[in-house]
DNA sequence: TTGATAGGCAAGTGATTGCTTGCCTATGAT
DNA sequence: ATCATAGGCAAGCAATCACTTGCCTATCAA
């Protein structure tokens, strides 16, 4: 799948998927109804798993969020990949990250 | 002004002005009909000069564009200081941007 | 096999966004 | 004074987005 860098800008201008974001990168692996009760307890967020999902589409479409298959379960990592050099265009000449 | 960091990213979310930022990272200090006209022939971008009055105002709220007014003239400069350390919170921890 | 758990699909909705249109003010040249 | 230039303000519109709702499949435990 081919992951363009507008796709990790736009993954990245929700408040939610930053914070799905951060409770991945601070307890990796979790699946779906995992994010979905933390983002609740921790943050207060109350949206519908329906919504945390198409979320973590995004994420993945962004190439933000690898996932791996096993059998009831999909778990879900965080892949800081694509935030590598994201902002370096920008920055003047010569200017190292 | 307030700048919050879910406005860097919103900001950062539209193609149109990414390629705003692009040009006056090539060419700062343009005013408002420059960056249209040479968004229009280097790009192909046609939108209007309100569309990109409303972009410039989108990128000033979020910190990346300052602006210095000098008579009629208005000029935009880019300011990178809000991509520092913008993505660092989801890198592991202990790893250097 | 039955029921519960984990997740997927897709249509619908309300809010936001990008953009246009129309008109206005301010500055500077003639 | 007149006119062109540079930019601002605000309403309207179509597309996109975040989210819900309703129903479905798959896996596993009892």
């Amino acid at each position: 799948m081919m992951v363009h860098m507008g796709d990790v800008f736009r993954a990245l201008a929700d408040p939610t998927r930053r914070t799905i974001l951060d409770e991945l990168a601070e307890r990796d692996g979790q699946t779906l109804f995992e994010i979905c009760s933390r983002l609740t307890m921790k943050y207060g967020i109350s949206s519908s798993r329906q919504a945390i999902s198409q979320h973590l589409d995004v994420l993945a479409d962004a190439g933000l969020v690898r996932t791996r298959r096993d059998g009831r379960f999909k778990f879900h990592y965080i892949d800081p990949a694509p935030l590598d050099r994201l902002t370096e265009r920008w920055r003047p000449k010569g200017e190292r990250q």
